[in-house]
DNA sequence: ATACTAAACGGACTACGGTCCGGTTTCTAT
DNA sequence: ATAGAAACCGGACCGTAGTCCGTTTAGTAT
């Protein structure tokens, strides 16, 4: 349970801390590297914590003092897709990022959430659950955060929890599960999301 | 993995199935008299099947032909109280049953709905995860349907899709970290999931 | 009553996530 | 170069969900 993962990802010498070792630095590689491979080769469902460590050999331990669960590994896997998307809905071009309404730019952040968790859907799955709550995975707090705002700024009354249940409408689960399960067109999921927001944020 | 649960709780005389033997029926019930007190003592997340095999006395198989899985038990132990719910959405009195337009009976349903995961909220959790997919659970279907039907009466492009957008947005995690973990009082979310319908549905 | 059969039983077994701790390695100070 | 301490390592170990299969037992036909 109670475990922080030291320096999650230090990649160079940051300032303070007392520089990663180097045995721990070839060992975190190593693991990246093999899980990467694990994860291309039979899917992120099917990797096991032993069958990395055996893979990167490596002792058990050492998987999970570095990313200290399952789910703590698949998100450090995620985390560069996911900086990209941030920095999409962060910094980029309206309609996605700043300069366009809030209502266009909660209908550019749906869909683009759809489509990102259909490239991810697998790791995004692995990462939120066996978390005990998903709401914990840093990147879903950010994404909250900023429909948030932008609730706020359309005149919702409480955009916190509005916020919160556009969140759960976007689960990963559910939207991997609509299209590989039930068979639903990402397409039909992008102009529902449109509808919802549209006619939530109509102008009354 | 795969596994039916012969005669999930056919409860007297079904028609043609080959009567159940005597002891299946005397282990089923030491077993839900057995899991009831569990949970009653120390709260569903606690419950293992171990333990409920050892306290109902009976071999740890024989827990998992009755109710092929932990959310299986979960669902079983549930569902009285979720017939009730049930029972009011679909022939109770408006606003919750027949009678309202659909967005009052789509208020009722939300906070009806919060209100019960509210007091099932464990038992809830726990038959949902371990599911492979939470909307293979009957009663959420059937949840499903209702608000489908609804959502069309009320003009609603993609019924369907949106149904499942508004399930997630009440899911039994959603809704018990918010006010168990989070803090936000039950009032709070009933108050946003009316403002949400409400918005939703208003004639354009 | 007896014999037969299909269903039910039980508990040993597997797989997997996660923890623990004695031993080892790297870095730093001298 | 040496010593000491902190960080790290590995793999044995644990708890739990779920499976398997040889054995027992309830119903049925004679």
């Amino acid at each position: 349970m109670s475990f922080i993962p030291l320096q999650p990802d230090a990649p160079l010498g940051t300032p303070g801390l007392p520089h990663e070792r180097s045995d721990a630095a070839r060992n975190r590689e190593r693991l990246l590297c093999a899980a990467r491979e694990l994860v291309d080769e039979f899917g992120a469902e099917a990797l096991t914590m032993d069958a990395l460590a055996c893979k990167a050999k490596v002792g058990k331990g050492t998987v999970f003092r570095r990313f200290g669960s399952r789910a703590g590994l698949m998100m450090t896997l995620l985390s560069d897709a996911e900086s990209e998307f941030q920095r999409g809905f962060m910094f980029g071009p309206p309609p996605l990022g700043p300069g366009a309404s809030p209502a266009d730019r909660l209908v550019a952040f749906g869909e683009g959430r759809i489509y990102f968790v259909l490239e991810n859907g697998e790791l995004l799955k692995a990462a939120g659950a066996a978390t005990r709550n998903r709401f914990d995975v840093p990147a879903t707090k950010l994404s909250h955060r900023h429909m948030e705002v932008l609730l706020r700024e359309a005149g919702i009354a409480d955009p916190w929890v509005m916020a919160m249940s556009l969140t759960y409408a976007l689960d990963p689960e559910r939207i991997v599960d609509d299209v590989r399960v039930r068979g639903i067109s990402p397409r039909r999921l992008t102009d529902s999301w449109r509808e919802l927001i549209t006619r939530l944020l109509k102008a009354s």
